[in-house]
DNA sequence: TATTTATGGTTTGTAATACAAACCAGTTTG
DNA sequence: CAAACTGGTTTGTATTACAAACCATAAATA
């Protein structure tokens, strides 16, 4: 089983807000902005900022600040490791708890 | 995707020790006791004792202690519950990633 | 048998962190 | 020009994961 594997997977992953931004950036390809990842997930701005910002020092996810017109807007895209570290947070929890079924 | 289905997934699988402990405990059938846990997933003592009243008061896992002989003896088997949880856990999760894999 | 060492854990203190509330800079609306 | 909205960030707080300290008893040793 070696359920140690569990330390390989990426410790920011390990939280049920985090997983739930990355399904929606590595599902969407391009990026998503501030506000439609606030909508989707019903957070408050402060708790999605601030998981953006870990995600981002991680790697996991790059910003994208600019103007449109006038106003800031603020997206977001998966990195390719952001990706690497989803399918491996997939398939490590697939085959601990698979033997385990 | 539905990544809000993570909404659904017990919380306290949400670590990456408990969840390896209820790996442990549904894949063994049978109870284990707390020394070849914390040899397994070599934890301290405390953190151990902690997550384990956390997975019982949650009812994912019965405790029972008994002695052997003298000595004291706590182990730990996994509830209907429990297995359920985890279940539920590895069908969310496949569901919300490979969606977007 | 007095002292130390080992066993089997629990309780307690601390550092990290998830979260909401308050805030800030600028923009549009009345 | 005042009020309200947009697009976020910073700050304060409550929770919690963790290790260290502790406790009770048992076995080994001197």
């Amino acid at each position: 089983m070696a359920s140690t594997d569990l330390l390989n997977v990426h410790p920011v992953l390990f939280d049920r807000v985090r997983l739930s931004i990355m399904a929606h950036l590595s599902f969407a390809e391009a990026a998503i902005d501030f506000n439609s990842l606030l909508q989707s997930l019903e957070l408050t701005k402060g708790n999605l900022s601030t998981h953006m910002k870990k995600l981002e020092d991680e790697g996991l996810v790059k910003i994208d600040k600019k103007f449109i017109g006038r106003k800031p807007r603020t997206s977001y895209r998966c990195t390719k490791k952001g990706k690497k570290e989803v399918q491996n947070y997939l398939t490590t929890i697939e085959s601990v708890l698979k033997a385990s079924a």
